[in-house]
DNA sequence: ATTAAAGTCTCTAGCAACTATAGCTTCAAG
DNA sequence: CTTGAAGCTATAGTTGCTAGAGACTTTAAT
């Protein structure tokens, strides 16, 4: 059994996000030591590196709440958890794409930039005036921060 | 003048959001009817278009705030703002590649899915070991839903 | 055996950048 | 003159954590 230290350094996790899973019910309720401190199986250690892997790949916590629920039921159709993969990739590849705009776009942007006053500044003007873009690459959602 | 509704719908921003960039003094203070409703001149539109295109380029609002007060100095050297550019740039660019490699990483998981029952599953098992992964794509920062 | 340090506990509040809700007032059209 | 849309303030919720306060437990060195 491991403590929750042990156990977020294994898993790459920190100790207080692992309390944080089980709080909003994604790990389940830990053991407890005598002194009320957590313990962890093995099994609970493989449940928490599915999460780590799975938000690695940018899986919200509502879809790796999904999949570890169909992981619990094994003798089910692999459907469900093909389909929130396959969401996943449609969404990867939708940032991805507005991203290499967003790219090109700053590119352009630093490019022209002659490094004079702000008056002049490219930066400063594009910012300011949409039409003087290459593309349209404005976006109803706007970009979340990394 | 514009009110707020109109304001927001020239600039393509939600109502609420306008309110709230005045609330954390990303906008000046609006002008006020008699009847207490906000009135904005053709600068204050500029202002926020400024903002809007700043979004879409995934500028944060903090970078927003510098790149505002920069323009507002046009008599000063343009590197700050190029610096902020720039900056944005190379985390766009860094973004891209760690979608890259996630996309890459999912087509994989998809293409392997078999289709069977959840305890053949390919993405289930994928996720539990990241051993299983072409490429080590673990990152300090989570992805940020979008 | 003692003590200091490190680890753990709960609870609360904070971050970005909004979005939503409630309950009110004001405005514009018919 | 009424009705419905649009506006107002204020508060709380969203996602996925992170940071702190203040108390307790465990571990390691003395």
């Amino acid at each position: 059994m491991l403590t929750i230290g042990k156990l977020g350094a294994q898993a790459r996790v920190k100790v207080p996000t692992i309390r944080y899973y089980e709080q909003i019910g994604l790990l389940p309720e830990a053991e407890r030591s005598t002194g009320n401190q957590r313990l962890y199986s093995r099994k609970a250690m493989e449940r928490l590196a599915f999460i780590r892997h799975a938000r690695d790949l940018g899986f919200t916590l509502e879809a790796i709440r999904d999949l570890l629920s169909l992981s619990d039921r094994p003798d089910q159709s692999c459907a469900a958890a093909d389909a929130i993969a396959r969401a996943q990739l449609v969404e990867v590849e939708s940032r991805l794409a507005r991203l290499a705009v967003l790219k090109a776009e700053l590119e352009r942007m630093v490019l022209q930039c002659a490094g004079g006053r702000i008056a002049d500044c490219r930066v400063i003007e594009v910012l300011g005036d949409h039409s003087l873009c290459a593309t349209d690459h404005r976006h109803p959602e706007a970009e979340a921060a990394a």
